[in-house]
DNA sequence: ATGGCAGTGCCTCACTGA
């Protein structure tokens, strides 16, 4: 089973580069994030993705934020948003398929230390870990997936001289990250690559994607039952490569 | 040193993103 996370960054723009993907790649379970579609839109996605053969779920919002989860198998015990948190801003869904619990985040930007937006960032993952915390006593096969916007180690950005210490890349939010790793999850990613200067996200200016300067956000951590089935995590590149692209490109888990 | 691109909607600018 293949399951999949990519930030489209509006998916009513980027839908033909989600359908061309999906049957491109056969994945078998893709989490969206950055829909920028208010709920209005279900009916038409839902028939869009059901007439190449997937189940589509998804919470929204007018403009910002929005999460999706697309699968082959059935969405089961699906539950919007962090339980018990008053968040109006739309950035989390979660679903079992085939026994494996799939949480699709999309995480704060948080824009700079000095922002309002930053505490609320760290109040969010706060939150989100007490979450992951309790659904992990329920599931023991879990993965978190999602932009997560944090850069977990100074490798994972393309030159730590601008990057570490700011936004994505400050120690709380680092510790935050560890926090998820310490409740008994992995960066599924690292489990088998450890090279530099992979990326999941490239910024729209300066040619940043073919100067080969991204950073690596996007994540799907998994819990350890779950490492026993990993075979496999890889970034796929070629939807960057695309008109029109999302500024963040897929990546691929593969479990036996 | 600055800002550079892209999407959305209060749409010819402001806001957000990372």
């Amino acid at each position: 089973m293949q399951i999949a996370t990519w930030n489209v960054n509006s998916l009513k723009v980027r839908l033909p580069h989600v359908l061309d993907w999906l049957q491109q790649t056969g994945c078998d379970v893709l989490g969206l994030q950055e829909l920028k579609l208010d709920n209005a839109a279900n009916d038409k996605l839902v028939a869009e993705f059901a007439a190449i053969g997937y189940n589509f779920i998804y919470n929204g919002q007018k403009t910002y934020n929005g999460v999706a989860l697309i699968s082959k198998f059935p969405l089961e015990n699906v539950v919007l948003d962090i339980p018990e948190y008053d968040d109006v801003q739309k950035r989390v869904i979660a679903a079992t398929v085939n026994g494996v619990r799939v949480i699709c985040a999309y995480f704060v930007n948080g824009e700079s230390l000095i922002s309002d937006k930053y505490q609320y960032k760290l109040a969010w993952l706060a939150q989100l870990e007490g979450y992951i915390q309790r659904e992990l006593q329920h599931y023991p096969e879990l993965v978190l997936l999602g932009d997560y916007n944090i850069a977990p180690e100074p490798r994972d950005t393309y030159d730590a001289a601008i990057w570490e210490g700011g936004v994505l890349c400050s120690e709380p939010e680092r510790a935050a990250f560890n926090n998820l790793v310490a409740l008994g999850l992995t960066d599924s990613f690292r489990h088998f690559n450890q090279e530099d200067r992979q990326y999941t996200w490239w910024d729209y200016r300066n040619m940043a994607f073919r100067r080969k300067q991204g950073l690596r956000i996007d994540h799907l951590l998994i819990s350890h039952q779950l490492i026993e089935r990993a075979q496999a995590c890889v970034i796929d590149p070629a939807p960057r490569k695309l008109e029109r692209p999302s500024d963040h490109t897929p990546v691929i888990l593969t479990l036996k």
